[in-house]
DNA sequence: TATTGTTATACTCTATAACTATA
DNA sequence: TATAGTTATAGAGTATAACAATA
């Protein structure tokens, strides 16, 4: 049996971290990685792949500079990330018709039940996430993230 | 002037994206993540740095398996991040009184010098983030984010 | 001139496995 | 047997700079 310390298995104290609106949002959303990770194994998802196929799905014909300037990634980190999902058969790449330079982008057949299927295992992993909120404290939740990320100086 | 379409410089579509908790907290941790770097930048602080002086000073005398503990870092990875703050003056290492095993670890003057201007530098960077929200707000985003925060499993 | 996509590159964060010294 | 710290290593996310082709 271990000696009792103050910094033992109980919970550590986090000092002014604690107060910080930076480290529970970081921490926060560790967690959810997480258990996203875990939910997805097996699938080859990432959480940046479901927000490139969300967005795919959406807007389709979208090139691909477009796509990282809704998720706010870099032209040169889309590509090798664009290229996984068209080499995995989940996203269709064609010469975009009014731009000599561009992609056009969208779903294959299997790129949209993968979308599907994973939206379902996602949806039940937030659930389960937010189980020990009400409706109205998950919007709550959702109004005071938006607050911060309009605070984004990246965006336009 | 390009020619306007549904993906131009407007908001572009998430799609179901925009519902996921999952997106948001990802977001704005990256938000927060950007702007604490653009305010800190010349220090050579970083989020997870300052993170472990906060632990340390809350706890003089820790051992790093605990500091890694708080911040769920794991103990391979405590190993540079503890070595960086000693080498660069500071963190002072220690062998531990009690455990031949652990060493003590403690801010040195300069750590708490770092310390201090860094968390004054950190509070106006979170005071301008949050300026939107009612101190009610704040606490309600603390509230919710312990929340999730609580989900964590590898947590004992 | 600006934009689309690309390559090359580097840094950081995170994860696993295997090892030593000590408890 | 378990824990503290370490090394080695690999995968992933993110950042910059420079280039070719096209707008």
């Amino acid at each position: 049996m271990a000696t009792a310390r103050a910094d033992d298995d109980a919970t550590i104290d986090l000092g002014v971290l604690d107060e910080l609106v930076g480290y529970h949002l970081r921490r926060a959303s560790g967690v959810i990685a997480g258990d996203f990770h875990r939910v997805m194994a097996g699938t080859g998802m990432r959480q940046v792949l479901f927000g490139v196929l969300s967005i795919i799905a959406a807007n389709p014909g979208i090139n691909q500079g477009a796509v990282g300037r809704g998720l706010a990634i870099r032209r040169a980190n889309m590509v090798g990330l664009v290229n996984e999902l068209v080499d995995s058969g989940l996203v269709r790449r064609e010469a975009a018709a009014d731009d000599r330079r561009a992609f056009a982008l969208t779903l294959t057949a299997s790129g949209e039940v993968m979308f599907e299927t994973g939206l379902e295992r996602i949806r039940a992993h937030e659930r389960n996430l937010m189980s020990d909120m009400t409706a109205a404290e998950r919007a709550t939740l959702f109004r005071l993230l938006d607050k911060i990320e309009a605070k984004d100086v990246t965006r336009g």
